[in-house]
RNA sequence: GCCCAUGUAGCUCAGUUGGCAGAGCACGUCCUUGGUAAGGACGAGGUCAGCGGUUCGAUCCCGCUCAUGGGCUCCA
């Protein structure tokens, strides 16, 4: 175990301490290190508020300053029952160390917690610590267990390490995309529309048509053909693809509707909203027949989905209710199959690239026990998925089991500026539709084959990768995809004409640009642009008319010089090809 | 769905032991024409989330609903 694993182990178990010399009648459950710090689930009468972190702490910190001694004590199974009465969680944990396994105990001063450890050797090694949140939580993450209480904390070798720790945290508050969604004007929800449904303003919507645009491009040029596809379905649909009887519950109601035809009311058939593109694109190839000679078909489309999540999971842009996933099924043969996942992968690599995201770790999910398809047909699509990732390169762990019942998979997750991992891309096998939907190809024996398909999709939704986006640029957008890529500020009223002038040739290149036409000093108007994160402003006065030149100010990186408007011009063009 | 917290102007937040609702920023009008992060004056802006209850009187107390936040569970 690492030393700060233990540290914030035994940070756990001060707070746990602490607690109960706090507070009566407090049950114990388990109080492990996670990757930033600690917790300690707990059950007790008391409800745990911010309000008693200061006392809390501060038991603790008498316990630190005591340096108390972590002693490990083993112990007989029945001798640990005895010293558990009352202790309904920590029995139930100890029922689960297996027969024949050490049991120990870690005692500090007249705190004893059933534990494997191991500790510091003495509390005194804690340097600083700090509580951070509590909230609600289920006894083994059922929930039909009790909720309990688990309190949060963080610690650190050092106090300048817990500062710089809380200043990551503040940071990544500062970049949090519901907030600069609301500063920068990008996007809000409604409680009139509804939640979890996504209004993108006007600089997010230029935003998303310059992603769009660029990965309509590249898909045209990887060999896709787009399709545009109904929002709804009928239940037949739904019923023979599965999701009424699997996912009825993720999906929104039905839509009941009497259509009066001219013999009257038909019996209705209800209409769903889509959770998901496949079935429409499963259609399409139903329409016609196909050969071996057609294949592979690479379909793809920017298509809006609805799921009704649960109450309590939403968050911002990241977990929604209706968004736009870069959908695509590729039809296959069997042979095809090995360089057509190797084409996907690497043209997702391509595309996270261009968003700045250039560390991709992948996870390869196997076949689950439970699964649809042929064994062969696993054997050869997990075969393919793990030569594509090795014959790219890219690290990968496998996650046995860990597919969909209906095929196999990869995802790739991506690291932000902060270092904060995002799943992103999937490419999954399915066994199941093609086989649900009958769908077929003739092959080369003039015999009907049953086709591969794998859906894939490589920013995942629109509005999540956003999201992310906004915060791994903590908004600050680079050239080509900031919503405003120019801000003209003239010094005075006497160069509106000239601030124009500059603003129209500026746009009729396609460059982003607007003029900041208030009576404001120039003091003023870059503050704002600024604060708006612009990437260039062009201060013009009556020195840059006089001259056709401006003087380029830099987001990051302030004044850059006077230069001719075209020689700007040209820089720009450049530079957002980049 | 579960636990806890929160909801006052477009935003950030004060405030009322229950008695006419407040600031800064943003917005509008006017003045100002100033050279690299905030010029000035005046003005407009509110069903204090919604519904119900207690009360002479509720933004404030109580209940329910909705939404948001931190987590748990879930995410085809």
């Amino acid at each position: 175990m690492q030393s700060l694993e233990v540290m914030r182990h035994s940070a756990a178990h001060v707070m746990a301490a602490a607690v109960c010399r706090l507070f009566s009648d407090v049950k114990l459950d388990i109080g492990p290190a996670t990757e930033d710090g600690f917790y300690y689930d707990f059950d007790l009468p008391h409800r745990l508020a911010p309000e008693d972190f200061l006392k809390i702490e501060a038991e603790m910190a008498r316990l630190v300053a005591a340096n108390l001694p972590f002693e490990r004590v083993e112990s007989t199974r029945e001798e640990a029952q005895k010293l558990l009465v009352g202790q309904r969680y920590k029995r139930e944990r100890l029922a689960d160390v297996p027969a024949g396994e050490v049991i120990s105990f870690y005692r500090c001063g007249d705190f004893v917690d059933l534990c494997r450890g191991p500790h510091l050797p003495a509390t005194g090694a804690i340097a600083a610590f700090k509580l951070t949140s509590v909230a609600g939580s289920y006894y083994r993450g059922d929930e039909k267990n009790p909720m309990l209480q688990r309190l949060y904390g963080m610690v650190a070798e050092s106090r300048a390490a817990l500062e710089a720790e809380l200043a990551r945290i503040e940071e990544a508050k500062k970049r949090d995309h519901r907030k600069l969604g609301r500063e920068l004007e990008l996007y809000s929800i409604s409680d009139d529309v509804g939640p979890g449904l996504v209004h993108w303003h006007p600089k997010a919507a230029r935003i998303r048509v310059v992603i769009e645009n660029y990965w309509r491009r590249e898909h045209y040029r990887a060999g896709y053909e787009m399709l545009f596809t109904p929002h709804i379905g009928r239940a037949h649909l739904w019923q023979t693809s599965g999701h009424l009887s699997f996912y009825k519950d993720g999906m929104f109601p039905p839509m009941e509707i009497a259509e009066v035809g001219e013999h009257g009311a038909r019996p209705a058939e209800p209409y769903y909203l889509k959770p998901m593109n496949c079935p429409f694109h499963i259609q399409i190839y139903q329409s016609r027949r196909y050969s071996y000679r057609d294949l592979p078909l690479r379909w793809a489309e920017l298509g809006t989905v609805y799921r009704f999540e649960k109450e309590g999971v939403r968050h911002g842009l990241l977990r929604v209710r209706g968004f736009t996933q870069d959908d695509a099924h590729i039809f296959c043969t069997p042979d095809q199959i090995e360089s057509e996942v190797r084409r996907t992968v690497n043209f997702a690599l391509g595309i996270l690239r261009r968003f700045g995201f250039t560390e991709v770790t992948a996870f390869l999910a196997t076949q689950p026990e439970k699964a649809v398809g042929d064994p062969a047909r696993w054997e050869q699509a997990t075969r393919s998925l793990e030569s594509a990732l090795q014959a790219e390169n890219i690290p990968y762990e496998v996650d046995a089991g860990g597919g969909a019942f209906y095929g196999p998979k990869i995802d790739l997750k991506i690291k932000d500026a902060l270092g904060r991992p995002w799943q992103l891309s999937t490419i999954q096998f399915d066994f199941n539709l093609p086989e649900r939907f009958h769908l077929t190809y003739v092959g080369e024996d003039g015999k009907e084959h049953q086709p591969y398909m794998v859906h894939r999709a490589l920013l995942g939704s629109l509005e999540r990768f956003f999201g992310i986006l906004i915060e791994h640029y903590g908004g600050a957008f680079p050239l080509w995809l900031a919503p405003e890529q120019v801000r003209v500020l003239p010094i005075t009223q006497h160069q509106l004409d000239y601030a124009r002038s500059v603003a129209d040739q500026l746009r009729q290149a396609d460059v982003r640009v607007t003029v900041d036409e208030d009576s404001e000093k120039i003091g003023a108007k870059i503050r704002r642009a600024q604060l708006e994160k612009v990437p260039y402003m062009l201060v013009v006065g009556g020195r840059e008319a006089e001259a056709g030149a401006v003087a380029v100010r830099r987001r990051e990186g302030g004044d850059q010089g006077v230069m001719p408007r075209d020689a700007f011009l040209e820089r720009v063009r450049k530079e957002n090809e980049a």
